[in-house]
DNA sequence: ACCTAAATGGAATAAACATTCTATAATGAC
DNA sequence: GTCATTATAGAATGTTTATTCCATTTAGGT
């Protein structure tokens, strides 16, 4: 028989790659193999913390079949591809030097430096479903949702993620106030007791972000936050904290993790909002 | 001799626990122990995808060591330590066969629309490389490298990306302005013949940052853009346009391929400008 | 309806892994 | 310095998990 030819393409070697790999194929596979590759797909995060016999059970198939479905993508084996999202939380971090030093070379060129933002949008969108709680998402849009006016303050790299929420509250109708667009913040006296605060900050953190919020959270008005890591002093001051977790492209991050959240936050509270 | 009290309090139940079990009795543990208790404490994310000899091995450490180290903090062995970081990634969904049903149906709650969103920044990413080459990156890259001032231009929902970008530049030492962060465009008036223009707009096309574009061209300056449908009145003005398509979420979008590809521009013109 | 090729589930095997054991080395008390 | 106690590393063991094999079922073609 055809001895060689049977693994067809090599295996995908990042995440971008598995999943057009994934959404070309779907169709063309056998039911139980189509089963693996449609919950997989809708539960990428976790491959990297379960066994087969787990992604084989959720997916309603048996453990061999899920073996081969991970060979069709052509793995060896579930332990290959597995590999391929246990990497993003191995990946030891260099020092920054060496990071920077490796964006700038940027020999392969501009699309090289795309692709790997892109790859590193994908991480970070998965870690985003590993990170976040269900129950965190509730409290912080039903706590939001009760406000009168909801107070957006983001300073320096979390500017664009408040400005973003700011303007998709405006669209929805939600009144909101977005705090340091000018460089200084109003302070906390536009804060009224019935209002909340929405503060993201992202290590190391703006003092002005944390002060707003803890003046805020001393006069009784709830603060929702949202950080890059747990040791976030917002800890201790917000009633809820999201943690978005942004991968990494050298020593830079984008925002992809923390926009998709708040984008879903903001939709959620308007959806909220029209029921009153 | 004592068989009974050897393992001292319970293991600890969640990972607050751990970390203040961990903050609490560094000191006290003997070197090899304390070795994996500062390496873990710094590391606490890689227990859900790594061995124990990994860990081991990241902490200096033989493994039996790092056995001993997590016998030590009350557990029975690492398997049960390792199963409080893996909780974190799975408790976010119910039971396996309820998981099941829900990628079907749909089952609601904010945590869904999460996924949703998530899925759609998938997507949008993936849809990144198609649709945008590597020359119009290049060309983009270089032409406003080598202006003298670079002004970002971009209202409402592009304000985000724009502002994003802004701030990108200014952490690489690149010479840029933002508009419209008042609200009203500074107008054309401080464009001068060496600077460059980059301007993001979505449909609907915001008036302002198309005329302030078009005045920029008129008097000779490059205008480069970015927007989300090659049916954009800036195909006509501007040197070279970006096609950053971004996949909808019921009627909304949210912002990942276009922040991925202005971050991608910011930082690849930043490492341009380094070697001048 | 029959045959062929492909797909499937479960049992069998192999690999990876956690955990325990033991001989040796280090530490601290006297 | 000597002894008793504790810590350590590596080898040995037992468990879990990945992977393959094979008998049975299913699907597609004639």
């Amino acid at each position: 028989m055809n001895d060689i030819e049977d693994q067809g393409a090599a295996a995908p070697k990042n995440v971008s790659e598995l999943l057009g790999r994934l959404d070309a194929d779907t169709d063309k596979l056998p039911k139980r193999l189509r089963q693996c590759a449609k919950f997989t797909r809708a539960h990428l995060h976790l491959i990297a913390v379960s066994t087969v016999a787990e992604m084989a059970e959720a997916s309603g198939v048996a453990a061999s079949a899920y073996m081969r479905f991970c060979q069709a993508l052509g793995f060896r084996g579930y332990s290959e591809m597995q590999a391929l999202f246990r990497t993003q939380f191995t990946e030891f971090r260099p020092g920054y030097e060496a990071r920077l030093a490796a964006v700038d070379t940027g020999g392969d060129g501009i699309g090289k430096l795309l692709a790997d933002f892109s790859e590193s949008g994908h991480k970070s969108l998965l870690s985003l479903a590993n990170t976040v709680t269900s129950d965190a998402l509730e409290t912080t849009a039903h706590g939001l949702s009760r406000a009168r006016i909801i107070h957006v303050v983001g300073l320096r790299r979390a500017f664009a993620v408040a400005s973003s929420m700011s303007y998709l509250f405006g669209k929805m109708g939600v009144a909101s106030v977005l705090h340091g667009g000018s460089g200084l913040l109003d302070g906390s006296a536009a804060i009224q007791p019935d209002d909340a605060v929405f503060a993201i900050a992202y290590a190391p953190f703006s003092p002005e972000t944390l002060s707003l919020a803890s003046e805020a959270a001393e006069r009784g008005v709830p603060v929702f936050g949202l950080t890059d890591t747990a040791e976030c002093p917002l800890a201790s001051i917000a009633t809820e904290l999201l943690v978005a977790r942004e991968d990494e492209v050298g020593a830079l991050r984008a925002l992809n993790a923390s926009i998709t959240l708040t984008t879903t936050l903001a939709v959620a509270i308007g959806a909220l909002r029209e029921k009153h």
